[in-house]
DNA sequence: CAGTATCCAAAAAGATACTG
DNA sequence: CAGTATCTTTTTGGATACTG
């Protein structure tokens, strides 16, 4: 018999995130996900309070909003902070390795918006090359 | 009458894509979401034909390939090239605007990866600490 | 206030088959 | 090969109501 073969079971990738069943794929949809970006980018003004979330994400519903939370909480990239008392006061903010996770997507997102003329313009002429009749 | 104040119709946001109906929210979704993140990732190392994609995303099936190349394509971040000939051949590369995205969403998720020993230690934590009775 | 529970509608995922 | 079409199943969205 010969060495080992250098070619892995599933493949043979840079990043775990592209195997299926890696445990990295559900934490990145977490984080780069429909809201998580944009929880990320709230938290990394000051720590917020659940309503106070709900209004700075606009169009979040509390379901969608509680459930992210508690998937960021698990994932270790928000800390919950309940004060006991009547109302209820409760607040979320980030930990280090939210704050270092919050930063880069800070920055992809700027990009984004930075380059969204360029994004128009190139759906404008998509739109306009792929029109069927009428 | 005074100046215009400084408050916005619907709010006052770092980001435009804190607003629900902003231009750019659709287009960090494509860029960002699930899919998304990996096609870039596949294809900052090289153009790539759609096989050659389905078989590096895994678990990605051809429909939801397609649509989020089509979506990339139409957001000016991926290019798509179809020589004639039978058997077809197509290959997809970044624009510069999708490598320049690309690199962004490379650091993310080195970042995550990177971190991911401390991401599976928190969700032990959280798991021993919410779990009820048994 | 900070959520959970419920229900319904809408959308997305997934598998399979088919075509230029 | 590179997709599209179709159909079924799962998730998600969204509104409303309720609780500690």
């Amino acid at each position: 018999m010969s060495t080992a073969p250098t070619v892995e079971p599933t493949g043979n990738w840079e990043f775990q995130v592209l195997a299926r069943n890696c445990p990295s794929r559900p934490t990145l949809e977490h984080v780069a996900g429909r809201w998580g970006t944009l929880i990320f980018l709230v938290l990394r003004e000051d720590p917020k309070r659940f309503s106070e979330l709900r209004r700075a994400v606009d169009g979040i519903n509390e379901k969608a909003l509680s459930q992210s939370l508690r998937a960021l909480e698990r994932d270790g990239f928000v800390a919950r902070h309940a004060s006991d008392g009547y109302p209820s006061r409760v607040e979320y903010s980030l930990t280090e390795l939210g704050a270092s996770t919050a930063e880069l997507l800070h920055r992809l997102v700027a990009h984004v918006e930075e380059r969204m003329p360029e994004v128009l313009l190139a759906q404008s002429a998509y739109d306009e090359e792929h029109r069927t009749e009428r």
